[in-house]
DNA sequence: GTCTATATCCCGATAGAC
DNA sequence: GTCTATCGGGATATAGAC
């Protein structure tokens, strides 16, 4: 099971390729043809590895999904709430951290969530459990509300361009305490400063 | 200047139906075909009056760019700071409420905002102009980023589907309050309760 | 000045030869 | 597994009727 060497191959240079192109011209902007002309084959021999182009854009995302989901199962796992919220929002920040340049692409072409929506059993439910475990059992909509605003601007805020000059370390603090102030939770851990916000 | 009846009226005519057309199946999966056909007229006479799609889409994003140009300089006349975030955040929360399924069009379609980007000026200067107004002339980075956040979460959950049922009041309400308790400035004026968040 | 007819080119997708 | 050929449909253009 080491490699079906060239197919496997040819797959996962396809998927760094559009990964690459997609980043650069967007979902959109990239078409097969860009990608079959970046491997130097033609658009069918792309058709041979994936059906459509929504598969390939699925498989590009499939890994921060995945990991996704396994951090939500691992929070809901723990016995208190404030553990369930630590381990949600620490693990939804730390993915968002290292898949900026993933939501980036994302934000920047949102019809692609529409097409990972379609094959998984939708970002829908990523959303409505990670809303559970933040804002608990029966939340009032207040409660509601707040959770929502908190997850779209984490997410948002941290794949734009206004922070990608920040190292992961210093973005993951930053997201994570206002994700806590936001959940009236004020931190807990002192990196270095024990008042930070003058 | 009552109208260049025909053209005048075929152009804005034109608009509502793109407008409702990209509602109903997103602007990617609006065809100029779709929208001639709807008008009784031919692709061609749609190009007559638009260069191009993109033209058309930014047409229809206009009134809500312009509207929040304007709660811009009406708050940066403000001479308080205090006065300037009420305005800036009551503006923006305003707008969003009112255009949300602007936003929620602009979400689900990829493209839209960077063909409005190229157009105007940019979104960008939107942006800038806003954080500049919410976190003072020379934030730390803990508070720029907090403003960013701020930003993209209002904005996004406003548009979402989660808060689709909310009447405008209830939810201009929350996204106040949420953007002022994430500015460190509890609200101030009780609408009715004095104490709602149980 | 307003629109129709028509053409071009690219896209995603499919069929079938090698 | 990759190719050529081809399809239907989309955006974009131009020529010209009225």
């Amino acid at each position: 099971m080491s490699g079906d060497t060239v197919a496997e191959d040819t797959r996962s240079r396809l998927l760094a390729t559009a990964l690459r192109l997609f980043s650069e011209h967007g979902v959109g902007g990239t078409s097969l043809q860009m990608i079959a002309d970046e491997l130097g084959v033609t658009k069918a021999a792309v058709y041979y590895h994936f059906r459509t182009k929504d598969e390939i854009t699925e498989a590009v995302a499939a890994p921060a999904l995945q990991e996704l989901t396994a951090r939500m199962a691992e929070a809901e796992r723990q016995r208190t709430r404030g553990a369930q919220i630590d381990h949600a929002l620490g693990g939804f920040v730390d993915l968002i951290v290292r898949y900026r340049s993933l939501i980036a692409l994302f934000n920047s072409d949102p019809g692609i969530i529409r097409a990972i929506e379609r094959s998984l059993d939708g970002v829908e439910n990523f959303a409505a459990r990670m809303r559970k475990l933040l804002a608990g059992p029966d939340p009032d909509l207040a409660t509601t509300i707040n959770v929502n605003v908190m997850l779209a601007g984490l997410a948002l805020a941290g794949g734009a361009p206004e922070q990608a000059h920040l190292d992961d370390e210093t973005l993951r603090t930053h997201l994570f305490d206002i994700g806590r102030r936001m959940l009236g939770r004020p931190r807990r851990r002192g990196p270095k400063a024990e008042d930070r916000d003058s």
